[in-house]
DNA sequence: GTTCACATTTAGCCTACCCTAACTTTCGAT
DNA sequence: ATCGAAAGTTAGGGTAGGCTAAATGTGAAC
């Protein structure tokens, strides 16, 4: 615990972390698929996280990170949102190709680096795909917004948060202006998970349809 | 030789080629100590890097850096600079301290992230220490300069450079003034390699008594 | 209440890179 | 010309973290 972390540790307890957000325990096969490993790998790994106090693993039923594992999993987030943050505005990085760049790094920076970028930015609070970023002492804001492929016709609301796993999703995203911040409509949507069609930008933005999984990463508040 | 290099080859490349940089072959002992190794496991990785072509092995008799070595070595030596350079000019980084967070970020930067740094930078051709920094295509500033242990009492000159290794070093020499850019003057000096006295900042400057382990660490020019 | 598909774990193996101990080569001193 | 210290290499082994294939547990469908 005291050892530093390696950077498949920090890897796997990120991504557990990321699983554990929206739901229960994270299956090893989810972690497998995330991560792109076998999931036989996974099990070897989980336990030896269960040894180290990082989670705990009941057979058969998935994993949980424990009290040390969650703020350790928090520090990679941190570091990375930090990372993603810095490296957009000050060195005018891409919005959707930062993702890879801080995935390496977020192994590598210290936490002087961290803490120094942090401050170059003015301690920013979500990063600039709308994620919170945890503070130092692994707090982070519990952002449970709703997703744009809730929203019933009529609904006026703001674009709080996208997902930030995909570059190619993003750049998508991106090029029909839908940006945290971004105030939207809903003026039509299919039953059954069919497409919707929003106004981006307001009552007079311009209008487009978006799919239902595309909707699930895109998180709103209602206005 | 196309596949990513892994951060332990990386390492071995820089330091060879920091040896070579001074003197013909470098010999495995000498590789072992700098990177803190067993001389068995340089002998190991030495037939690897032979193997893969990036340097010649002549048992016995220490390895050279082949061209594709070399460049590969000078990559990494670039982003160790700017690196350094980076962290001290836009992140307030201490002079003395930078070494390491560089040794660690060199192996996690993209070259997308490095000439983003050195254009935020202004390109510059010596890092904070002092130390030519490598283009991108692998040239370098030959800056064969002497070191103040070879100058001779009244010897007038400007401080060039300084090794980088031990921040101890670092934080002393930066204690006395002695950096880049200084002016200097030899002011009295014993035979037999004793101590060099120097006043640090031209004539009227502060005077200051220098060991001569010390001395060679240090390159200027003659003024 | 069986069954069976699928998730999970176990077993055994592989690569990268490090180690120590033992052996071999080199080269300067005699 | 030889001998021995120091340098280098070989042999054998360890850890971390992957993999595949085979065995086993789970739970929904019947």
């Amino acid at each position: 615990m005291t050892a530093p972390l390696s950077r498949s540790v920090e890897d796997y307890l990120k991504t557990i972390y990321r699983l554990s957000e929206r739901g229960g325990a994270a299956a090893t096969s989810e972690i497998a698929q995330r991560m792109d490993l076998a999931p036989a790998s996974v099990t070897g790994m989980v336990k030896k996280l269960a040894e180290s106090g990082h989670l705990e693993h009941v057979p058969y039923h998935g994993v949980r990170l424990t009290g040390p594992g969650r703020l350790a999993a928090l520090a990679v987030v941190r570091r990375h949102r930090i990372l993603e943050t810095y490296l957009i505005v000050k060195l005018g990085y891409d919005w959707a190709s930062v993702h890879e760049e801080a995935e390496r790094l977020e192994h590598a920076v210290s936490d002087e680096l961290v803490e120094r970028m942090a401050e170059a930015l003015g301690s920013p609070r979500y990063d600039p795909h709308g994620a919170p970023i945890p503070t130092r002492d692994g707090e982070i804001e519990q952002s449970d917004y709703p997703s744009l492929a809730q929203m019933e016709v009529g609904a006026r609301v703001e674009l709080r948060q996208v997902d930030d796993d995909d570059p190619e999703r993003l750049r998508f995203l991106k090029s029909l202006g839908l940006v945290p911040a971004a105030l939207l409509v809903v003026t039509d949507r299919q039953p059954f998970g069919g497409p919707i069609r929003v106004k981006v930008g307001g009552e007079e933005g311009e209008e487009c349809v978006i799919g239902m999984a595309l909707a699930a990463c895109i998180l709103v508040e209602r206005r």
